[in-house]
DNA sequence: TGTACATCAGTGAACGCGCGTTCACTGATGTAC
DNA sequence: TGTACATCAGTGAACGCGCGTTCACTGATGTAC
């Protein structure tokens, strides 16, 4: 963590205050981010943050990026170069743990329509439809490769979003692993 | 409509604050219900909402319940009874619009995750899966039912959030409808 | 190397806001005799 | 049918809250000479 090397006056203000609101966002769960909150917890004034951001929504851009960067990095994690359907429901569980295991963060990437024209977000949401086409392609190779990446990406954020809502039991990440696993097969047409 | 027949001092405040409160919703699309604005636009003093609602979480949850119906109702009457691949996208397309034309009720009825105890919002749950299992045993009789039943809510609720969110563009309904048709029928192994 | 100055990150107090909820009340309705 | 009373839906004022944002400021840093 390079224990709070004090740059200027205060140290990393941006990165702390990035860092804190995500802190805030896993800690609260549901509860909306509020810039107050986040200065609080960086240990700074209430008007600190706008020497950084230009208002609560350029800090919550912010965390989105964050946030997809960490989210293709688990997705990588799971699988590298998934090839088979069995490969493709690793990348699904690993989609869906993300946004069990942080809420508050997903909600923030998916959720806040504020800034829709974040050059930032747009770049992110095109690279991961990229991402799932090229997926796509080697995983489904015979369909209709546009149509499926949509489809992918619908069937495991819908699962994800199921399961963030309560609507689906998560009493245990085995139990999540399972579900999803068994869901994604399904639709794949393999019976697990 | 009935007119406004006025029963006991200003006539069927429940349902008038349930109306108000929806038509808010859909006004206002994204932002949040206030009950404080639900009573103004019911024509009521701030307090009034109290003597039939518990606190907000109460008014939330009927308007939840009042949404699962009509989202039922569109979905019978997209297509009655769905029996093959095409019929289901037809329900796609149909939960899609429900969520798209009804934004601020759509998130109230999956997003909110204040009452997971309140059993009429959990009987919703249980009833759209339900509902699910039997189509799915129609449309894709070999699968493993429940597992599919899964997956099928998953993709279809994954395509209503990600068009929702603006992740996908939602300039016209066609575009939409045919988007989640040819995801939904690339899903099912149908090339469209 | 030393001094004068400009820069700018962070302060703390204040603004106006809308919110959920409570409270004592008022006044219309329905009921008992 | 007429009167006295209980009920209870709706009022309006108030509570305390946390929020986003602005503002004049202070004081440490970096720079020009």
């Amino acid at each position: 963590m390079s224990a709070s090397i004090k740059t200027y006056h205060h140290g990393d203000l941006p990165g702390t205050l990035l860092r804190a609101a995500m802190d805030l966002l896993e800690e609260n769960g549901a509860t909306e981010l509020s810039l107050r909150a986040a200065a609080r917890r960086a240990g700074v004034s209430t008007a600190a943050p706008y020497r950084h951001f230009a208002d609560r929504n350029a800090l919550l851009s912010a965390i989105a990026a964050v946030g997809y960067q960490e989210l293709a990095a688990e997705l990588i994690a799971a699988h590298p170069s998934p090839k088979t359907a069995d490969d493709f429901a690793a990348l699904a569980v690993a989609y869906v743990q993300f946004a069990v295991n942080r809420p508050g963060l997903f909600r923030v990437m998916f959720t806040e329509q504020c800034d829709l024209t974040d050059a930032e977000r747009a770049a992110a949401v095109t690279a991961i439809q990229e991402y799932l086409n090229s997926i796509v392609r080697q995983v489904f190779p015979s369909s209709d490769p546009e149509a499926m990446a949509i489809a992918v990406w619908g069937l495991v954020h819908g699962l994800a979003f199921l399961h963030l809502d309560g609507k689906l039991d998560t009493s245990s990440k085995q139990v999540i692993a399972d579900r999803v696993r068994a869901a994604v097969l399904a639709a794949a047409g393999q019976l697990s």
